[in-house]
RNA sequence: CGCGGAGUGGAGCAGUUGGUAGCUCGCCAGGCUCAUAACCUGGAGGUCGCAUGUUCGAGUCCUGCCUCCGCAACCA
C-alpha cells in the first residue's frame, strides 16, 4: 500500500469447466476484478488480468462418465460457453487460458519438478479405496456404505449425513463405490505432500504482522488455519486426467487439481506474454492480486503463498479480496440444484443490459457478509437508480442543451457561489472514489459515483434553467455549460463500473478523448463543442420482465426436482386377499379445523354414510383447514381408532407425498356418495 | 463446546481508535415541471440477534447463548 509498485498483476479465481458462470461467481470475482482492472488502466497503469477454466479433477471425469464422453468433451463444451459468456458480459480479460493447454503442463511440471528436486516435499505411503471396475482410486466422497454409529446405509466416506459424525472410508461397513457400484478394495499408494507446518513461521508472520489491512474475512480465516497448526497436504492424486506428476516412480498419477490450479494464473500469463512473463511474477515491483471467493480463501492466501515461496524467485500476493456469497431470492445458488442466475442466459434475454446487472451486483455486493439478489431488487435498482436518477439527468441536460441551443454547448459566464459550490462538490468525488477502489470498497464506490448524479440532479433543480430562461437567458448558458461538464465527469467517474453506458454516453456527447485524470474537470466539453444524438441511458424494467424471470426459476427448480425424484422401489409382494382386507372408503369433509397445540394435526369431521366419524390427520402444513370443507376424500375405515393430542381418530385420510415432501390428499374424479368403497 | 465470517428502522447496506445511530430504495406530506409520471425539500419508522458484565458513557470492548453462511463431495 506504502510500496510503489511498477505494475498490478490481477487473477481471478478461474471457474471449474463443469458448469456455467452465474451472478454469485459474477459479484463474487469477476465483477470487482473487472472494475478494479478497468480502473487501473484509466488511470494509465500497467495491468495484467488473466484467468481461465479450471479443467482438471474428479468431477470432470464423473460427469463425462455420466454423460457417456470423453473429459476432454466436457471441459472444451464448458471453456467455450464460459469464455463466450465472460466477452458477452464484458468481463475484459486480458487473457482466458486453460488448464488444459501445452504451457500449464509445462509450468506446472516445472512447479513440481523444481520443489521435488529442493526436496520441498515429504513422501508417504497409504492405503487408499481402489475401484477395481473402473480401475480407479476413490475419493471419500465416492464411497458410501452403513454408518457404524446410527448404521444408516447411505453415509458417505468422509461423513454420515444422517447423524452428522465424521468418517473415514474405512469405518463404513459394506463400503461400494458410486462410480461403479462395486465394492472397492484398499491398495498401497505414495503420494507427494506440501510440508505446510514447514512454512508455517513465515506464513504467520507475513500474514498476521504484514498484512492487517486484509479483510476481516481473509484475515481471519487465515489466522483460524495457522493458529489450528497446518498439515502437509497431498499434491498428488490416483487419476488418468490431469497433469501426469513428473517423476519416474510416479505412474498413473497426476498432480492434485489445487496444486494445479493456481499454476494456471502463471501459465496464462506465459500465453499472453511469452517473452516476460517473468516481470509479472518474479519481480518484486509487481503487486499481484487474487479477486476470489471466500470458499478459496485457505489456497490463496496459504497454499499457493507456499507454493510459490518454495519455488524461491516468485513474488507473494499483496492483497486477496475475497467475498462473501450472494444468496438469490432468499435460497443459496446451487448449480446442481438449476438455483442460479446463469450469465449465459441472462445475456440472451437481456441484449445490451449487461451495465444493469453490473451496477445491481455492485450495489448489492456481498463485500463484509452474505448478501440477497431478487429479481425485484434488480428492477428497483434499475427503475429507481439508474434510469431516476443518472438517466434522468444526463436526459435533462442534453434535451435542455437540444432545446436551447441546438445541441451545442453554450458559453460559460460570470459563477455564482452555487456554481462554484457544486463545482467543489464533484471535484471532490475523485479522490473519495479513488481511496475506495484503492481499498477495494467496490460498493461504497460506485455509490459515490451515482452522487454525481444526484449532485447534477439537485443543481439543475435549485439554478432553474427552464424558468430562468425567461428572464435571464445569458445566466442559462453557464447552468447548461456546468451541467454539461458534469455529464462528462459521469461518463469517466461511471467507466469502470458501467463501460457499456460509458461509452454510450460519451458518444452521446461526442467526446472521444478522456482519462481518469480529468474526472473532476470542468473544461471536459469546450464552448461550441456540438454533441451528438441524445438518446436514452437506461430504459424501465417493466414488471412482466422480472416476473418472468421469477418463474423461469421457479420452473426450472421445479423441473429439476421431478427429474430427480426417484420413485421408491416397489414394495413385498401382497396378495389380493392381503388387500381385501383393507376397507378403503371416500367421506366428504363436513367440518376442518386445527388442533390446538399442534403445528401437523388438522381434526375433520367426515361424512362416511354412516353417521359421520372423526378423523385427525398431518397435513396442517400443506392445507388450509377451509380448502378441505366439502371435498371428498378417501380414507381407511377400519383401522383401529387411536388418540392423539387428546383426541380419538377414526381412520387415516389417504395423502400422497410429493418429491418435496409436501401431501396431497388423494380425492375422487367425480362425487361419490359418502361411504361408497374403494377397490 | 471444531474454526472463521455475519446478525443494525419495511428491503438492502455503512458505522473507522467506545461519546446524542447513518446511507440508498420504499412509505407519507409538500414543492416543482426541463426530463423516461421522472426531479427537489421535509417527515415518520430502529430497546443496533439475546443475556450478562467493564465504563461517566457501548452498535463499537469482555463473557455466555441463539440463528445464518463458509471451511469437509460439488461450489465464487
Amino acid at each position: 500500500m506504502e510500496k510503489n509498485f511498477k505494475r498490478t498483476m490481477v487473477t481471478a479465481a478461474l471457474p471449474y469447466a463443469n458448469g456455467g458462470i452465474h451472478i454469485g461467481h459474477l459479484a463474487g470475482v469477476y465483477v470487482p476484478a473487472d472494475i478494479y482492472v478497468r480502473y487501473l488502466r484509466l488511470k494509465h497503469q500497467d495491468v495484467c488480468f488473466v484467468c481461465g477454466t479450471d479443467e482438471h479433477g474428479v468431477p470432470v471425469t464423473i460427469r463425462a462418465r455420466k454423460e457417456n464422453c470423453t473429459p476432454r468433451d466436457v471441459v472444451d463444451k464448458y471453456y467455450g460457453l464460459i469464455k463466450k459468456s465472460f466477452e458477452d458480459f464484458g468481463i475484459e480479460f486480458d487473457y482466458f487460458g486453460r488448464t488444459t493447454s501445452d504451457t500449464q503442463r509445462d509450468t506446472a511440471s516445472h512447479f513440481f519438478k523444481t520443489i521435488y528436486e529442493k526436496g520441498g516435499f515429504v513422501e508417504q505411503e497409504s492405503e487408499q479405496y481402489y475401484d477395481e471396475e473402473a480401475k480407479t482410486f476413490l475419493a471419500d466422497r465416492y464411497i458410501v456404505g452403513e454408518c457404524p454409529h446410527c448404521h444408516n446405509q447411505g453415509a458417505y466416506g468422509d461423513q454420515c449425513e444422517k447423524c452428522g459424525s465424521a468418517l473415514s472410508p474405512t469405518e463404513l461397513i459394506n463400503p461400494h463405490s458410486t462410480v461403479s457400484g462395486s465394492k472397492p478394495v484398499l491398495r498401497k499408494t505414495k503420494h507427494w505432500y506440501l510440508p505446510l507446518d514447514q512454512h508455517q513461521p513465515w506464513l504467520e508472520k507475513w500474514i498476521l504482522e504484514d498484512h492487517k489491512e486484509w479483510r476481516s474475512n481473509v484475515y481471519g480465516q487465515c489466522k483460524s488455519w495457522l493458529d489450528t497448526g497446518l498439515k502437509p497436504r497431498a499434491v498428488s492424486r490416483d487419476l488418468d486426467w490431469g497433469i501426469p506428476v513428473p517423476v519416474a516412480e510416479a505412474e498413473g498419477k497426476v498432480l492434485y487439481v489445487w496444486f494445479d490450479a493456481p499454476i494456471g494464473y502463471i501459465s496464462n500469463t506465459r500465453d499472453l506474454h511469452p517473452t516476460d512473463w517473468e516481470k509479472w511474477w518474479k519481480d518484486p515491483e509487481t503487486r499481484l492480486i487474487h479477486f476470489i471467493g471466500k470458499d478459496n480463501i485457505v489456497f490463496h492466501c496459504i497454499v499457493f503463498p507456499a507454493m510459490l515461496k518454495a519455488m524461491g524467485d516468485y513474488i507473494l500476493p499483496d492483497n486477496v479480496p475475497a467475498n462473501e456469497f450472494l444468496n438469490l431470492e432468499d435460497d443459496k445458488i446451487s448449480t446442481s440444484k438449476n438455483w442460479a442466475v446463469w450469465l449465459h442466459e441472462y445475456n440472451a434475454d437481456f441484449p445490451g443490459k449487461q451495465d444493469v446487472l453490473r451496477y445491481v451486483l455492485t450495489a448489492n455486493a456481498p463485500e463484509t457478509k452474505d448478501n440477497n439478489f431478487t429479481w425485484k431488487d434488480f428492477q428497483a435498482r434499475n427503475n429507481n437508480e439508474l434510469v431516476a436518477v443518472y438517466g434522468n439527468f444526463v436526459n435533462r441536460a442534453l434535451v435542455l442543451t437540444q432545446k436551447y441551443y441546438d445541441g451545442i454547448v453554450p458559453a460559460l459566464g460570470e459563477l455564482t457561489d452555487y456554481d462554484r459550490q457544486t463545482i467543489s462538490e464533484f471535484r471532490d468525488v475523485k479522490a473519495r472514489v479513488e481511496s475506495l477502489l484503492d481499498k477495494f470498497h467496490f460498493r461504497d464506490a460506485q455509490k459515490e459515483a451515482m452522487d454525481l448524479a444526484r449532485i447534477g440532479n439537485k443543481y439543475l433543480a435549485e439554478s432553474e434553467p427552464w424558468k430562468v430562461v425567461k428572464t435571464d437567458p445569458e445566466r442559462v448558458k453557464t447552468i447548461l455549460h456546468l451541467s454539461l461538464q458534469l455529464v462528462a465527469n459521469l461518463s469517466i467517474a461511471f467507466e469502470p463500473f458501467l463501460p457499456f453506458s460509458s461509452r454510450r454516453l460519451r458518444e452521446m456527447l461526442n467526446l472521444t478523448a478522456f482519462s481518469w485524470e480529468d474526472l473532476g474537470r470542468t473544461d471536459l466539453l469546450g464552448e461550441g463543442h456540438q454533441l451528438g444524438q441524445a438518446a436514452l441511458l437506461f430504459e424501465k424494467i417493466e414488471d412482466s420482465v422480472v416476473e418472468a424471470q421469477v418463474q423461469k426459476l421457479l420452473d426450472t427448480k421445479k423441473a429439476n426436482e421431478a427429474a430427480e425424484a426417484h420413485p421408491a422401489p416397489v414394495g413385498e409382494p401382497c396378495s389380493i386377499d392381503d388387500f381385501a382386507r383393507l376397507d378403503i372408503r371416500v367421506g366428504t369433509v363436513l367440518a376442518c379445523e386445527k388442533v390446538a397445540k399442534s403445528n401437523k394435526l388438522l381434526q375433520f369431521k367426515i361424512d362416511d354414510g354412516l353417521g359421520g366419524r372423526t378423523i385427525l390427520s398431518g397435513i396442517a402444513q400443506h392445507y388450509q383447514p377451509e380448502d378441505l370443507v366439502g371435498k371428498q376424500v378417501c380414507f381407511i375405515a377400519n383401522l383401529p381408532a387411536r388418540k392423539m393430542m387428546g383426541i380419538e381418530s377414526q381412520g387415516m385420510i389417504l395423502s400422497a407425498v410429493a418429491p418435496d415432501g409436501s401431501l396431497k390428499v388423494t380425492t375422487v374424479e367425480q362425487p361419490v356418495k359418502p361411504g361408497s368403497q374403494v377397490q
